[in-house]
DNA sequence: AATTATAGTTATAATAATTATAATATATTG
DNA sequence: CAATATATTATAATTATTATAACTATAATT
């Protein structure tokens, strides 16, 4: 087979030293087996349980939190009420529709921002989030 | 006197189709005593407190929420842990140093953005907001 | 000014997401 | 395979926020 997600995965924990479990496994297969993705914790627990992988919600968030700490996630905050994951760990933005809590990545590579101060005083350059929020119309 | 920040709050709620009560006004004359201010729930209700005034937490949860809502105030999904509230409305953008829970105003005017792509089909723009992550080095 | 109606405030309980705990299970190493 | 280190789990605890329902203040009307 052209992909495989299993020893995929599997490289990946390891790259980051993290041990390779069922449960990291899994979560890692549902969050990198096809393109990016933005998750939260309860989405991705439910996911998992659907796909019969015996897990819990407290592992999940364990996971995400290891993961984020390991490179392998960024957090995105753009909701007050819970918190987003994505798999795109490279510079970029996003589109974010409160209604429906769907986020969607906005290549960084094109976007541009001018005339921004410099950091105060102090202060170190820690990243740059732009959220264009959207709603249906 | 130069400022007479009881009869401007009082205005200001009047003009919000807001009753000036005794909390509100007292609330409206923290947030708008002296320039633009970004704060939690629990940081002004410790500051009204603080002055003496009598106002529960639930009151100050209640009014963040009306000013918004009358567009006196507005808020920045920055911490996934606290909800900020601004006094300026105007678009603008924010320095956000995590750390210390600092929020800082980025004047909009002289910030622009370029290679967004168009919204998505089906929904429109509400808003962009510039996170500009800073920690103390 | 007194009365009535409306809206606001409060203490408290409820909610919901997340984090801590401590017992049990699994993976790694020698 | 035994010993050790690390993960997972169920559950309880925590935290910010929101809902509830009794009470109080404000505003409108007489």
């Amino acid at each position: 087979m052209a992909t495989r997600p299993y020893s995929e995965s599997l490289e990946r924990l390891r790259a980051a030293g993290l041990r390779p479990t069922r449960q990291r496994l899994a979560l890692a297969r549902l969050l990198y087996g096809r393109g990016h993705r933005h998750v939260t914790a309860e989405q991705l627990h439910a996911e998992a349980l659907a796909a019969t992988v015996r897990i819990s919600l407290a592992t999940v968030y364990n996971s995400l939190h290891q993961f984020t700490e390991a490179g392998m996630l960024r957090e995105v905050v753009v909701d007050p009420a819970r918190r987003y994951f994505d798999t795109n760990v490279e510079p970029h933005h996003h589109f974010f529709m409160a209604t429906d809590g769907v986020l969607q990545d906005i290549s960084g590579k094109d976007v541009s921002i001018t005339g921004l101060p410099a950091v105060p005083a102090g202060t170190e350059l820690q990243g740059i989030d732009v959220i264009v929020r959207i709603r249906r119309n």
